[in-house]
DNA sequence: TTGACATGTGACCGCTCGTTCACTATACTG
DNA sequence: CAGTATAGTGAACGAGCGGTCACATGTCAA
């Protein structure tokens, strides 16, 4: 009947693990989630260490493949408009999708016991992102759209404030909305203050 | 022989909690620290959540006392070169302070599991500093050493990126001296933007 | 049809967990 | 000095934990 269940008992892991910490996880519940009995788990995993070493795994690839490789970094906006665009487009995609929501969850409740996640998270929340639009920022100096400046410090104020409501998002997830108004206000605060006209 | 065993109790739980998280801590381990056997522990709390719960009033009745009352905001600074000193002040004492420290990782590693941590850590991570932020910068747009602008939009392009350095601080605490010279940088930059001459 | 392999099951194991309790030692109080 | 409250102890508890194993079932190739 299950199609791929090593598959479905990391899903449940990263959710499991997402709300409750690792330790306070219980393989029981964890395989009942799936309807199967705790020993079955032990068919595709040697451990429940196993299940977290195999996800963090996962989620290093992940984060190296969508965010880690130059070729898809995102490209140089023409506009100030398009800054705020592109802000919006990635914020959307970021603050709803449930498995990024629960990767961010797990790093922030396990980062002060696991070194790999330690430094994911310090990846994830600070320096990803903020090299990311380091790129973007010396492009958009270049094509003279934004003033002339340190691209890496504007990258950092530009993208911590945003981390900080998504932050709160994955928090407060009614705030979900509120989040990404605030999340355009400031992005278009941010333009007006170093945008060029 | 032991001065006030309630009290060190309640520190060890601290220093646990922050370090493994309340699931991944066991009494047996706390008391141990302390040099006392787990049914000793049962004389000052009636259950491990009992600690839990008064080592959360605590930081409540902490927060409020520190950032709640209106009474201990700070001076408004008299010029920008006091602003930044000032925020050199205030990040000195809450990126060294362990109890600080301690409280902002307990807080980090248990937001999604508890009502009460979950809402002390926005007012801690996000809106506090900020709130305080927006009555200093108002003040000073009054005393014309910043430039006029929204005080909240930028009591929260300030604080953000600040809090975001002192997170990575406690995730990495051999970059705590790093930490504090990237926000002495950003502060600078900040008051090169937004400051009067 | 048979044998090998993968998957799932339920009973069971040893251990650790939080918690209780009868008991002891100490310190204060009338 | 007797009486009482306070703090600490070690043994024991029931429950739940992660993990093992002999066994049942289904699939598929030889």
């Amino acid at each position: 009947m299950a199609k791929d269940t090593k598959e479905r008992i990391l899903e449940a892991a990263l959710e499991m693990f997402s709300q409750k910490g690792y330790a306070g996880t219980n393989i029981r519940e964890l395989t009942a989630s799936l309807g199967l009995v705790k020993s079955s788990m032990y068919r595709h995993f040697k451990s429940k260490e196993e299940i977290w070493n195999t996800l963090l795994d996962e989620m290093i690839a992940y984060y190296g493949a969508r965010f880690g490789s130059p070729e898809n970094l995102p490209p140089i906006p023409d506009s100030l408009e398009g800054l705020v665009a592109m802000t919006r487009h990635m914020t959307d995609v970021t603050i709803h999708d449930e498995k990024i929501i629960m990767t961010r969850k797990l790093l922030s409740i396990e980062q002060f016991r696991d070194e790999r996640a330690r430094d994911l998270a310090t990846k994830h929340f600070l320096t990803g992102l903020k090299e990311m639009f380091t790129h973007i920022f010396a492009g958009m100096m270049d094509k003279g759209l934004l003033r002339k400046d340190d691209p890496e410090m504007l990258a950092f104020a530009y993208t911590a404030p945003i981390s900080a409501l998504i932050h709160w998002s994955d928090r407060e997830p009614e705030k979900t909305e509120e989040a990404m108004a605030q999340i355009e206000a400031f992005s278009r605060h941010f333009v007006k203050t170093y945008g060029v006209n």
